[in-house]
DNA sequence: TATCCTCGAGTTCC
DNA sequence: CTCGAGGATA
């Protein structure tokens, strides 16, 4: 596959416009071709390298003339895919991020928080490790008994990518570890230096190649090549900083098990240091800060961890983050550029956000374009960022900006250069109506934001609501992205969810036919049925999150879930509410007549604004039909298993009295990670009462309610076992 | 009632 | 990733 027959690149330099359209309506239908080969039979006319080389021949030329660009352009083809792509790897461990600190002062904060967290006085000890935060991808490798046997993307966190055979090609990756635990997964980054980019630059350019926008994007864009002979001709660097599953600890500090990765062969980064506190922290920071140009690769702030690991797993996790470990960014990159016009956006549940355009501008390494104006205030100058950042100052189409990329990804404008302001510019005047069906757009009392009325009569709404069913959180059908969604909506194929679970059956046979040229075979369209057949069957959380409900978010969506079993349950009651009158407080003597309100609120995470949300869309005629023309398609199934298997998963555990292992949010939040759940008042759904020292009246009711009652101690050997 | 924390919704670029 | 708002808590 690798000596494919190479295209003749220097024929696209020497090509006449006119030779070139004819190219390109060649390539066009040899590439449609090949696409029709590969996904109605099984034997695919070219293999893949032969494809990638007529498929980079056709974005060279389309790059030199971009006017010639066909409107079936295989660049723009949606269901083409040269190969199958990277399988998926699960985490054993997940990879998370990092919470951020902009300041000194949210270094000192990090500190003074772990210290409440562990019950630390303030001059108690506590070290912490402070690294070069390095701007690559981060690679998670699993070694058995010494050998590599897989490597995988961060991904979602949870999953990611299988690129094991790519990173068998990076230097600083060992196949065989010497002396390491049985089962070690080695975590860090991967990234390119400045010289070894702008060398691989230099030589795509001359291969007519397309060049990176900065070395992240050069190490992401190799790593993920799906042949791996093209990784091996880049040149990668890992260096290791964090661990995930082990059969045995490497250290008892952080410091520790770093230069246990490098006795085991791996790059460390050799300006990591110990800090004994906030002070010494952002003064390692200076430090870096001053060195950054000079390093030769890129970082974009500082990491700090608590040294001690005993501390770590105690302090343990946010919903995404570790408590700790924090990324000191360093202060984001400006730019300034003209904001050529302002558009508006309609969003799920008809939101009208504003989009800056911007005249492209470099920032951070990427070409921007486009930023986000959040809503009306903001434009005007009011509100948050308004105030503090551009001094109240509104934006208006034809001023000069300057923007930023907040946390280095959402592209922000920070501020207006008046003195280059056009005589002519006027302030935005916000639309009042939605953009995309005319009904009225407003704004309730307190809201920051303006939403289009429409409801399901506006497109917009009806697209964004589908690719919300079809999202991750929800259905997370293979085959049925966003870009599908809203071509079968445009179509008119798929106007609500239900109808993607008839679309077989009222188009199979036009699909297969009607598509081809499209992208679309027979092959891809019995895997796109199989796999929403694969999804008739689907839990009732993700069925509830689906639906897209305003303020059902995916945490409520599973307390519903948790509570109600059923549909037919859930309806009930949010029936039974929508009959009574709304509650204003819970506690009145109201809550006796109005049974269906107080079920719901008597859920953790339920609050009045969903109540209503819920009997919203539950008393509204059209969407009540499309709840139940979806439900007939559909086998739906329990809340999805949380971590089962521990001693108090599913029980609802009080603590009271004074802790003295451990501090009050710290139970908690290992009580939550094993699956309980944590209530602040003893009731009769308390399974469990923890009482230490000093317990009043919570410990009485307990005894009165004949509800078991464990002291700290026990409390702990009942946990630890898990 | 005020304050803290978590969740939901929206966004960009690769 | 960030902002705003909803919900829990003191």
């Amino acid at each position: 596959m690798t000596d494919a027959p190479k295209p003749n690149d220097t024929a696209v330099d020497a090509l006449s416009e006119k030779h070139a359209g004819q190219e390109l309506a060649r390539l066009a239908e040899v590439l449609a071709r090949a696409n029709d080969a590969y996904h109605t039979q099984d034997a695919p006319d070219l293999t893949d390298a032969e494809y990638d080389a007529l498929k980079r021949r056709n974005t060279k030329i389309e790059t030199r003339f971009p006017h010639l660009k066909r409107s079936d352009s295989p660049s723009d083809q949606v269901g083409a895919v040269a190969a199958a792509g990277f399988q998926k790897i699960t985490h054993a461990v997940a990879m998370l991020s990092l919470w951020n600190a902009f300041t000194d002062d949210d270094v000192v904060e990090f500190d003074r928080a772990i210290r409440k967290y562990l019950g630390l006085s303030a001059i108690t000890e506590l070290t912490y490790t402070a690294e070069p935060k390095i701007d690559g991808l981060s690679l998670s490798l699993r070694y058995e008994n010494g050998a590599l046997v897989h490597a995988a993307t961060r991904g979602d966190g949870a999953t990611g990518e299988n690129v094991t055979t790519n990173a068998r090609t990076i230097a600083d990756i060992p196949e065989e570890l010497a002396g390491a635990p049985d089962l070690l997964e080695v975590r860090g980054e991967v990234y390119m230096s400045h010289v070894d980019f702008e060398a691989l630059n230099t030589r795509q350019a001359e291969a007519g190649d397309k060049t990176f926008a900065n070395p992240r994007n050069a190490a992401a864009g190799s790593l993920r090549q799906l042949d791996a002979t093209i990784t091996a001709a880049r040149p990668l660097r890992f260096f290791a900083y964090a661990w995930g599953a082990l059969s045995q600890p490497l250290s008892d500090t952080q410091l520790g098990a770093i230069d246990r990765l490098a006795e085991l062969g791996f790059q460390t980064n050799p300006l990591t240091a110990l800090c004994d506190g906030p002070d010494a922290m952002v003064a390692h920071f200076r430090k870096i800060e001053a060195q950054r140009a000079t390093l030769g690769y890129d970082i974009d702030g500082v990491v700090y961890k608590v040294n001690d690991l005993a501390w770590q797993s105690r302090l343990g996790f946010r919903s995404t983050t570790p408590r700790w470990a924090i990324a000191h960014k360093f202060p984001a990159e400006l730019a300034w550029t003209r904001l050529d016009g302002i558009d508006i956006q309609v969003g799920r549940t008809g939101a009208l956000s504003p989009v800056a355009r911007l005249h492209p501008v470099t920032v951070g390494g990427v070409v921007v374009s486009n930023a986000t104006l959040h809503n009306e205030d903001y434009i005007a100058g009011r509100g948050a960022d308004g105030g503090t950042i551009r001094d109240g100052k509104d934006i208006r189409v034809g001023d000069w900006v300057q923007v930023y990329r907040a946390g280095d990804v959402i592209p922000k404008v920070a501020d207006i250069d008046l003195s280059k302001r056009p005589d002519a510019a006027q302030p935005y005047d916000f639309p009042e109506t939605c953009p995309q069906c005319d009904s009225p757009a407003v704004r309730e009392d307190g809201d920051a934001v303006r939403r289009c009325t429409g409801g399901l009569i506006c497109p917009a709404q009806a697209i964004e609501k589908l690719k919300h069913f079809v999202s991750r959180g929800a259905f997370d059908i293979e085959g049925l992205g966003a870009k599908q969604v809203e071509q079968f909506f445009t179509d008119g194929w798929v106007k609500e969810p239900a109808h993607i679970f008839t679309l077989n059956a009222r188009y199979g046979s036009g699909l297969q036919q009607l598509q081809n040229r499209e992208g679309w075979g027979q092959k891809s369209a019995n895997n796109l049925f199989q796999a929403i057949d694969d999804k008739r069957q689907i839990a009732f959380n993700r069925l509830l999150f689906g639906l897209g409900i305003r303020h059902l978010g995916e945490a409520a969506a599973k307390d519903l879930a948790r509570h109600f079993v059923d549909w037919a349950s859930l309806a009930q009651t949010v029936d039974l509410a929508a009959g009574e009158p709304a509650l204003k407080d819970t506690a009145k003597a109201a809550l006796d007549q109005s049974p269906g309100w107080q079920e719901l609120l008597s859920i953790d995470g339920v609050g009045r604004t969903l109540v209503h949300s819920l009997i919203a869309a539950f008393t509204n005629n059209e969407e009540r039909a499309s709840f139940d023309r979806l439900l007939k398609e559909l086998d739906v199934q329990p809340l999805e298993a949380a971590s089962a298997d521990t001693p108090v998963a599913g029980k609802t555990v009080v603590f009271t009295g004074s802790l003295e292992k451990m501090t009050r949010a710290e139970a908690k939040a290992r009580a939550e990670a094993l699956g309980a759940k944590v209530a602040g008042s003893v009731s009769a759904k308390t399974d469990l009462l923890v009482a230490g020292p000093g317990a009043g009246s919570k410990a009485k009711k307990a005894a009165e309610l004949g509800i078991e009652t464990l002291d700290e101690d026990g409390w702990l050997a009942l946990i630890n076992d898990a």
